[in-house]
DNA sequence: AGCACGCCGACT
DNA sequence: GTCGGCGTGCTC
């Protein structure tokens, strides 16, 4: 009898927003097979090329398509498999994104467009023959010891960072006169060569005897450490535990947090080549720390946000670092959180996920209170430092010199008489956000924005922070004529002026987006600025990392703007950002003092962290939430809508409303409202909340709904999108 | 998302 | 008379 059923075809994840896959036959003279999951291959799609990846390999579906061929096989093996594609298959499922955007968000932007794994090998010096006859003849000296070094054999470069110092000038030397020579040689995972640290406090053992008591499989554990308690060495002990088994680390940080002495400590004591990965990288450089852990060769990687995505064939340990930082959140495209992620994909490769914080997400200790995580506490600051003193500084009907009251100028006049630093913090950068018509009230608005311009540059340009708009400040008001045009509050430029001109014999610098774009600025400029006697005024950029020995006080200036705002979490973020903040202060010997400007130096969110600290701050707050039915009791998804027309915006929601309302489903659906800033770069923008009590109500209401909402005429007249778990509501 | 096809306004 | 606006339809 004739087989007649059709040969397997591939069907592949392409990277569009649709929903679905799309069949291939392979090239004329290969064949489809089931291992061929997870390879990359080039087809035509309508009119133009595309790289996808094999998901499934399978019969032709019946009512199919005449089929076309793809143009080329790109991997010889797969590229995407085990572990790392399941994982990904989860994140698809979860955000309910297109799995070929989630595949293409994942791979490094080489992989994507279509370019080979790139080659590892890494590079060795070896004595050449006239240098093997040649050595005993060198005087002492570093060639000499290099060349004694390599008679044994050859040495990956890898090798010689960390046995031999500046053995480049002495492997020069030798080259220069023949006697050795730099080869190309497969790329090995070395055994460790650790060096030993300080001596752990008791806590910070029994938190490293957790870690490796749960080695052997998923656990989370919480590393709940107050600032300076040594939270990093807590990281470096369980990390070289892991790299003594073998196995491969994986280290997430804040965008922020990736600084140069954290890369340095985490280099000198592992003892093997510690990978970076972060935005600021090319795409070469990437695709190699890709492919050389997805060969197994590299061993630790310290990376942001899409660091999660690497795979992890030896996989040992997940280490989150500020795990309730913002920045783990992407906001554009596939909206994954890469804590949560890592959290998945630590229960699929069965190792633990270390998260650390000093002032943990809600979210984060909720799950410990409820047991799901093993909760570390390090309350001891390491070494004699003292936690700073903070004091409120109520400035109610006080007169303020850009923002500043005479009290808080007083004090930092004092630090500074005490030779120590200041950090004034302040929270909005440019001269100040508002300039207004004292004559008539008008206020300079964006054009494109529903939102003001930041008067820059001393009070000359005016700048949109939302869309890039800039223009000159007008001579006189546009509507009036009048000439009262007048600057109101203050950002980290006016404050800087103010400083400067009250302290004149004192340094005063500036950090902030404006001044220190580029990654390495701001390690320059602090560590130009040092440990004299003088003045910081910045923005976020400052709240952490950074070692400031000589700091005596940080002087908060923009509290009161994170107090009433509308997004419930809001409190949540302001109190993570002051004890950041605060954290500054007092690292070293110098005591340090923390001073808050406030007009509400009786509000409870205040008031509760002074007293309590962030833990009992946070036990409120999940009190609230649980009353109120917020995350963590909760679970929610937004819809968003943008067009230059709002109608629009409101009738492809209100269809999203309707279909989820038809399901009659546990879910609470809030809108279409007007999203907080309804127009951004000259488009109208609408939002659409959903709540739920249960997480699987929700995704089931969104998986019983999508596909209509995709193919409804009202969504091509908007671009939309889909976000589970937002972390910005309002 | 792109890209093509298709039917209505101000330009060489 | 054409170039070009973006509506809408489709992509294995």
């Amino acid at each position: 009898m004739l087989d007649t059923s059709s040969p397997p075809v591939w069907r592949l994840a392409l990277p569009l927003p649709l929903p679905r896959l799309f069949d291939y036959l392979p090239p004329p003279g290969d064949d489809a097979s089931a291992a061929d999951v997870g390879v990359r291959v080039r087809v035509p799609f309508g009119s133009r090329e595309l790289v996808g990846v094999v998901v499934e390999v399978g019969p032709a579906e019946g009512d199919a398509p005449e089929l076309r061929h793809a143009l080329a096989r790109l991997d010889p093996d797969p590229v995407l498999q085990g572990e790392l594609l399941e994982s990904l298959h989860w994140l698809a499922r979860y955000t309910h994104a297109p799995l070929g955007e989630v595949l293409a968000t994942a791979l490094p932007a080489a992989l994507r467009r279509g370019e080979p794994l790139p080659d590892t090998h890494a590079w060795a010096w070896q004595l050449t023959e006239g240098g093997q006859t040649a050595r005993e003849r060198l005087r002492d000296g570093r060639p000499r010891r290099l060349a004694d070094h390599l008679l044994a054999g050859p040495l990956d470069e890898d090798r010689l960072d960390l046995a031999f110092e500046d053995w480049r000038s002495a492997a020069r030397a030798l080259a220069k006169r023949g006697l050795a020579e730099r080869v190309a040689v497969p790329a090995v995972a070395h055994a460790p060569m650790p060096q030993p640290g300080p001596q752990l406090n008791a806590e910070q053992q029994a938190a490293v005897e957790a870690v490796h008591a749960s080695r052997e499989g998923f656990a989370a554990l919480l590393l709940d450490g107050v600032t300076g308690s040594g939270k990093t060495e807590v990281y470096l002990h369980a990390i070289a535990d892991c790299l003594a088994r073998g196995r491969q680390a994986l280290v997430l940080v804040p965008e922020i947090g990736l600084t140069p002495q954290t890369l340095a400590r985490f280099r000198a004591r592992l003892g093997v080549p510690v990978h970076v990965l972060h935005s600021a990288l090319g795409d070469g450089e990437r695709a190699r720390t890709w492919a050389a852990f997805a060969r197994g060769e590299a061993r630790v990687v310290v990376g942001t946000r899409s660091a999660v995505f690497l795979p992890l064939p030896d996989a040992g340990l997940i280490v989150v670092d500020e795990e309730h930082d913002g920045s783990f959140k992407q906001l554009d495209g596939i909206r994954y959180h890469a804590r949560d992620f890592a959290l998945v994909r630590g229960k699929a490769l069965g190792v633990p996920v270390l998260l650390g914080s000093a002032t943990p997400s809600l979210e984060s200790l909720r799950n410990a209170q409820a047991g799901r995580y093993a909760h570390l506490r390090l309350q001891q600051r390491a070494g004699d430092a003292q936690p700073p003193a903070v004091r409120i500084c109520d400035v109610r009907k006080r007169p303020l010199e850009a923002g500043l009251s005479p009290e808080m100028l007083d004090t930092i006049g004092h630090a500074l008489d005490a030779d120590g630093q200041v950090l004034v913090f302040k929270n909005r950068r440019g001269y100040a956000p508002v300039l207004l018509c004292h004559d008539c009230g008008w206020s300079a608005q964006c054009q494109r924005c529903d939102a003001p311009m930041t008067v820059h540059a001393g009070g000359r340009r005016l700048q949109c922070h939302h869309c890039g708009a800039r223009g000159p400040v007008p001579n006189a008001c546009p509507d009036c004529g009048g000439l009262a045009l007048q600057p109101q509050g203050a950002g980290t430029e006016r404050i800087e002026e103010t400083l400067t001109a009250r302290f004149p014999d004192v340094p005063v610098l500036r950090i902030d987006r404006g001044t220190t774009q580029r990654r390495d600025a701001l390690e320059q400029a602090l560590a130009k600025f040092g440990t004299q006697r003088g003045i910081l005024v910045g923005t976020q950029m400052l709240a952490k990392g950074h070692d400031l020995p000589n700091l005596t006080l940080v002087a908060v200036v923009g509290v009161d703007e994170g107090l009433f705002s509308a997004d419930f979490r809001a409190p949540e973020k302001l109190a993570q950002l002051l004890i950041q903040v605060a954290g500054r202060a007092g690292r070293a010997q110098r005591a340090g003092e923390v001073l808050l400007q406030t007009h509400h130096p009786g509000h409870p969110l205040l008031t509760t962290l002074l007293s309590g600290g962030y833990h009992a701050f946070a036990d409120e707050e999940l009190a609230q939430r649980e009353l109120a039915g917020f995350p963590p009791f909760a679970h929610m998804a937004m819809f968003r809508a943008e067009a230059k027309d709002v109608a629009a915006c409101d009738a492809f929601l209100r269809v999203v409303r309707e279909a989820l309302r038809a399901l009659n489903a546990p879910l609470d659906v809030h809108g279409p409202l007007p999203a907080p800033m309804p127009r951004r770069a000259g488009f109208q923008r609408m939002q659409l909340l959903l709540s739920a009590a249960d997480r699987r109500s929700l995704h089931a209401s969104l998986d019983a709904t999508l596909p209509a909402i995709y193919g409804a005429p009202e969504a091509r007249r908007v671009r939309w999108s889909l976000d589970v778990d937002p972390v910005d509501l309002y």
